[in-house]
DNA sequence: GAGTGGTCTAGACCACTGT
DNA sequence: CAGTGGTCTAGACCACTCC
């Protein structure tokens, strides 16, 4: 065994006493200066040790209020399964699609329990961008920014954006204000009043610490983790329609795919 | 405009001197001690700036020898695809299979271009899992652990463990002996020398800041991300066949998932 | 106002690297 | 060996949260 540092020994030894259940899940720890003089140590390393376990996400300090070990979080369990279903009732009739978004479905919850904004702006195509359209760079795009939230949580599940080429949409002019947001069935549902049926969705995910502004509208600490997941929207002729990124707090969310495999002959 | 801290203002400036290419990658700093006096603050609030690009992956600091501007790391991208081609391989006689593991696929990189190492080892099925598996808690299993590392790098890409029903493996006493890994072909390959093929797969995934142990044995601060991917595999019968859990470091990989939709009637 | 965590300092000493 | 980053200290003062 090799020596550790004293930081790392204080750290292993709460990660301890948090596993054994000695420390529960919600419980404060003694201030820094107390554990400071238990552990014999000087303040900075103390809290360096602490900060070990902050960036674990064992434990969350609030700054003048204490240090709290950290309660696991129920995840929300995104299913890639849900770009099918919101297909197949993409063209069920205004009152079936109603309240049965793909969010509704993950969550559990009803339209009516949600909290949901939506922001529309036209924005010119950087080149990343028109390179995955397929157009050229500097051309309109509608952009849309979405908050969902649960009526019974003070935080959103994700920050959503969605790109639309412009000229494209502007076909259905009510697809152009956000006024007419939520649309129940979801973005298919929009694009199928336009004609457009998707026959394929690419989604590309990464996993990061999130930017100090995210971790504050997602109400995470920096020692949590988020997906940043960009979902590729193909139509059946395999022309790129949409392109929607998301950034899901990783504490409350777990992504699932089922891939299918074709027969050996 | 809110007032910054110290260190986090020295951070900007070095972020910035970074993206603009007054520090180039490769190119090693200025001595702490050094940048301490450029900067006049304390050697401590300057290693603390220092630090933030490190878990930024921006820098990367060599203890004794000198801090570096990093240069980025190209991300390894793991398409779900490879588990259908995989399958299609794993009939293939063992010369065309050589070479052709699915690490290799997505890395570019070819079997003798990696370092290798399984251990295998027996352990009877926790509650959890013998759910998964459909069998008594208790039951045998063939655990399996994985290393696999690109020679030109200094860590592995990932922690892979693997779990197979240990009676359902033992028909073909090879599959039991871990000198016989690498297996050209992988998993499915050596599924089908017990005659199991393969139906579905489903996956998994949750994005979580690394323990300390992950951190060190996969190089990365504790300030990156980790994916946590658990891969269930089922047979064409829908048994569940091998439970796969995977430790990816969040820098280095990128998911990517196609869903193919059916057509509306 | 009392109690908490956050920032910052000046300086000692240790551990690692390359020549 | 010289030069680098890593650990640790004691103590001052600031900023936030709650009552």
């Amino acid at each position: 065994m090799t020596m550790a540092t004293k930081y790392d020994r204080i750290a292993d030894d709460l990660r301890e006493q948090i596993a054994q259940g000695t420390l529960r899940p919600g419980q404060q720890l003694p201030p820094e200066t107390a554990l400071r003089d238990r552990y014999r140590v000087s303040l900075v390393t103390m809290r360096r040790a602490l900060d070990e376990l902050a960036a674990e996400g064992l434990i969350e300090k609030r700054h003048g209020y204490g240090t709290f070990v950290r309660k696991p979080r129920q995840r929300v369990v995104r299913d890639a399964s849900r770009h099918q279903w919101e297909k197949e009732r993409a063209r069920l009739p205004h009152a079936e699609r109603f309240g049965t978004g793909a969010t509704e479905r993950d969550t559990g919850l009803e339209m009516k329990d949600l909290d949901f904004r939506a922001d529309y702006s036209v924005t010119p195509a950087s080149e990343d961008l028109a390179e995955i359209f397929g157009v050229p760079a500097g051309t309109k795009l509608l952009k849309r920014v979405y908050r969902t939230k649960p009526k019974s949580e003070e935080y959103p599940l994700g920050l959503g954006q969605s790109l639309l080429v412009y000229d494209v949409v502007a076909e259905n002019p009510h697809l152009l204000d956000s006024a007419n947001e939520p649309w129940p069935g979801g973005t298919q549902a929009q694009l199928y009043t336009i004609g457009i049926e998707l026959g394929r969705i690419r989604e590309q995910i990464i996993a990061r610490p999130p930017s100090a502004s995210e971790a504050e509208q997602l109400g995470i600490d920096s020692g949590v983790s988020v997906f940043d997941l960009r979902k590729i929207s193909y139509d059946i002729n395999g022309r790129v329609v949409e392109i929607a990124d998301t950034v899901l707090a990783g504490d409350r969310t777990q992504l699932v795919y089922n891939i299918e495999l074709d027969r050996w002959q």
